[in-house]
DNA sequence: GTTTTTCTCAGGGTTTTCCCTTAGCCATTT
DNA sequence: AAATGGCTAAGGGAAAACCCTGAGAAAAAC
């Protein structure tokens, strides 16, 4: 019985990198396609409707959580892993509810991926070292409420206090306050530093 | 002939895959080694000696740049190939002056790498596409002088006109000039977006 | 049902950044 | 010799960010 899969990356190198290693670990693996961005994952699994889908969460255009999303309703028997950077709590959830079943980071070594494979197709969840602890919250994350992610999320867009006041309809002071209490939690005093924490934790995406 | 690879790359499954596609496309490579970052780089080649580098230029601790330094000094006859996530004219020319005898994009295919390889290993140098015309001033890149680079670096760490101007021994008023020089030179005038920018340019690393 | 957390907002002050112009000095180029 | 580009620096003013305290309402946790 052989395994179809696609593999959705931004970077053509690592995907051609994971294919010859998904191939080389065992012969009934195909991978029938790939794609750089989230709108090309949804294309692909429509159009070739993969067994497995390998998916990275952080892509410009569209990204993973959006994809997998988009992809759930299209073709729920799709198995989704994510391949992340970075691990956020609030991100690991956000892939994990749009039906991912699998989260490894890039970081991990090879064997984490073959693992996952081989949960998935089970139909079995399988989260990466450290993940799971992340997921219940035994590790602590970044501790910032949902307000105080969508406020520093537009920091790292390069907005400006008055500019995230009029999108969410607060006033500028309450900005200013979760500006100062995400500086505190975080012990980040600088919009450098907050962008990279953003990055690091795809809050935000690089490219724009 | 057997050619000997070290892999050097902060991400362990990209080293992972980068093995397994050098391996399958030529059974007389093999790779001795692999390193997360440059102070790993430049102890691996003192111990394995290989005949070819391939380095990350974006890592923690110690990047590219300062490892392919360091690595010319001990051992010149090792063959640095760069592999990079983007392309600022600064620095691919800051590791092709370090030593390094190709520089290539991991949005790149794998092909590149191949190329790469068979010009090294007969001492040439290769550029991956767009490269050449990145160095030679042609395609327009950044247009960032070298001090406007140091500060930029600077800004993106997070730093504060004051502290930039203590370490540069400079007036207040000359960083601050550079910094609006350099935010009409790039017509980003936000600090997240020009530490995004220096991110994807290799300027700052994502780490600290 | 009470405590805790989150989210909201304000007053008031300091620090930093942003943006303008002008300008001298030096090295390279023409 | 003259023009160009890079680096330095200053004066001065407007805008934004930074930092404090306090505080009410709603939601969540205990």
């Amino acid at each position: 019985m052989s395994v179809s899969i696609v593999i959705v990356d931004d970077h053509q190198m690592v995907r051609d990198g994971l294919t010859s290693l998904l191939q080389s670990m065992d012969t009934d693996i195909e991978v029938i396609g790939q794609g750089a961005n989230g709108r090309e994952a949804v294309d692909l699994v429509k159009e070739l409707h993969p067994d497995v889908l390998l998916i990275d969460v952080a892509m410009p255009d569209m990204n993973g959580i959006d994809a997998t999303l988009a992809i759930q309703e299209a073709d729920p028997d799709v198995k989704v892993i994510a391949v992340s950077m970075h691990s956020d709590r609030n991100y690991i959830n956000g892939m994990l509810d749009a039906g991912a079943l699998a989260y490894i980071r890039k970081e991990s070594a090879f064997d984490e991926l073959s693992h996952a494979l081989g949960h998935v197709l089970e139909g079995k969840v399988y989260l990466g070292e450290g993940i799971a602890e992340i997921v219940m919250g035994k590790k602590k994350n970044n501790g910032l409420t949902d307000r105080e992610l969508e406020v520093l999320k537009r920091i790292a867009e390069g907005k400006k206090t008055r500019e995230i006041a009029a999108e969410l309809f607060l006033s500028d002071k309450t900005i200013e306050t979760h500006r100062r209490q995400i500086g505190r939690k975080l012990d980040l005093h600088s919009v450098a530093e907050l962008t990279k924490f953003a990055i690091r934790h795809n809050i935000t995406s690089l490219n724009q």
